[in-house]
DNA sequence: GTGAAAGCGCTAACAT
DNA sequence: ATGTTAGCGCTTTCAC
């Protein structure tokens, strides 16, 4: 079999007798063309094997149905839990999804952004790690997409899913405030991200609720990976007067800081009480389980999909910046115990 | 500031006195421009902000520089992971990724081959459900696009990126059967994919080789998802002659077996020992850390991601679809122990 | 209800 | 070295 040529709407129009508005109007499915020749190009559809170019109608219609996702790392479980979701969401309508990570750099992440927007997609989603940096804010300006920030305090009038991270911390410390602990650690992401600072907030809302004082070296805030949770975790032991009881802020922490304790033979709750961020596979086939943050990542998902959705569709088109601030809760399991 | 219309490069030229093809021969960094022009330019470039289209770039050069990636699930870390090495080999050389979920449905994996095909993206990598359906062979050779198969045996001559399964778990029987286990269960994939094939094929030559009997009733293939997981983990402890070790073959299927495990407080390896497929947080982290049959999933993605690049690139244009089968090896760690 | 024709923004072949 | 022009495959007026 021969590779010849893709047969276009030229084709289908001379060999079902037609003019290639017709077949156009056939393969968009519109009113105005009568049964009889309607029959005919889809014969001649099929006969040839016509399938419609995208990057042609795209062209035309300036619409590609194609969204960006800019993430910092896919094989995260938090975000692939998000893509996954956001993913189904725009699948059902339509759209196709173009994952990119960006590893956390400025640099690619500014020069995903100009991609996406002059491969023209039709809006664009994103998880930043540099909220306020200048360029960020420039690229995502200029590229005059449609845009949907992530968890992320993005300083432009933009649509915006945010997590009510704070409450869920306070909600933590609370729980082993009760538990008895006076010495909790936090290790945090970077204040540089929304995120970080909300779960910082509610750390120390809680703690000040309770006329308590937090000690400056139980909190290290600084970077969401497994490394930065293991090491600090580590540095947290070495301390005089180590914590009772650690807040991981984020999935990535916790198993740096389950390696951490690994390591030492340190012992769930025996010998430390331990709650995490967000529920993965790992809190919940943990031995004990783990006492998480938990939210709704298939919310955040469906949710920042369906705002681009609804924008494009028109539903949306004038409307004001929308800002959902989603729930956490706290998901007591086996991880704490009380002080002894 | 008012959202004028885009500018083209018919708008470059004017601004810059020069014609449209010079424009082009800029921005495509084409040597034969004078330096003198080169600047000018540009600079009606930045001034006028303008951004190329690359829709219609694509339509003029037949290349959108997009791979696309049908997979059943991006929230599982077997493939987020894969899709994360992938992606960053693509992005490296200027290509996007546009991943899709196909959820395990042949309907949707159908529906996303032709879809990327009518967007003319210029391949395709693949994870399928449906290795032998006519109508999955039918779609993919129908898209006429350079195809990668990842893990499936397709019957097509197109590139695949295959695992030598088989290998893995002749080595893990082995080991158990060194400890002295003799009714060794395995919860597999269904034998309609290689890998559930494969698996099952050292099971038995592992096995056989020494002589040994399986009991059919310790083989489980079907699904590999949790729930399977935890539903035959559940069957084979109510088993008259229960197994004393266990071998998930799917990372999914181990999550299952854990929550199996841990609803009837049996703790590996006193219990039970307990081999999974495929190294991730879980088994990591995991008390005791869990022994695996492990396989380098970066190095599968990038594999694929390289395959199509040369095959685009034109370095491996005409040449006979290659297969690479990537081998396995069983990582030793604490969940397993001499039967008692 | 259908045909004819004008582009969408760009590249590439052909002139000069 | 640079200008001119013909499309790429499709949708969408505008006639008829």
């Amino acid at each position: 079999m021969r590779t010849r040529k893709k047969p276009t709407v030229v084709d289908v129009a001379s060999r079902a007798g037609v003019a290639v508005g017709t077949v156009s109007r056939v393969i968009n499915h519109s009113e105005a063309v009568s049964p009889h020749t309607r029959d005919a190009v889809w014969r001649a559809i099929a006969e040839l094997g016509f399938r419609p170019n995208n990057v042609a109608r795209s062209m035309r219609t300036r619409v590609t149905h194609t969204i960006g996702f800019v993430i910092p790392d896919i094989s995260n479980p938090l975000f692939s839990v998000i893509a996954r979701a956001a993913e189904d969401t725009l699948q059902n309508v339509g759209y196709l999804l173009n994952i990119a990570n960006s590893g956390e750099s400025l640099e690619r992440e500014v020069k995903l952004i100009r991609a996406f927007a002059e491969r023209q997609c039709d809006g664009l989603m994103f998880v930043t790690n540099n909220e306020s940096d200048m360029r960020m804010l420039e690229a995502l300006t200029s590229s005059r997409l449609p845009l949907v920030a992530l968890d992320r305090e993005i300083d432009l009038p933009i649509d915006k899913v945010m997590t009510d991270h704070a409450r869920g911390l306070r909600l933590a410390v609370k729980y082993l405030l009760e538990l008895g602990h006076r010495r909790i650690a936090l290790i945090n992401a970077s204040d540089r991200i929304a995120p970080g600072r909300e779960r910082m907030r509610g750390f120390k809302e809680a703690h000040s609720e309770l006329g308590l004082k937090v000690d400056a070296a139980l909190i290290r805030s600084g970077r969401l990976d497994q490394d930065f949770g293991a090491t600090q975790m580590g540095a947290l032991l070495d301390l005089k007067r180590p914590p009772t009881a650690i807040i991981a802020g984020g999935n990535q922490i916790l198993v740096g800081v389950l390696r951490a304790l690994q390591l030492r033979d340190l012992t769930v709750p025996r010998d430390l009480s331990l709650i995490g961020c967000d529920d993965t596979a790992v809190t919940q086939v943990f031995s004990p389980p783990i006492t998480v943050v938990d939210r709704d990542l298939v919310q955040i998902g469906r949710t920042a999909a369906q705002i681009l959705i609804d924008r494009l569709s028109g539903q949306g088109r004038g409307l004001q910046p929308s800002r959902a601030l989603l729930p956490t809760e706290l998901k007591i399991r086996g991880s704490c115990a009380p002080r002894r």
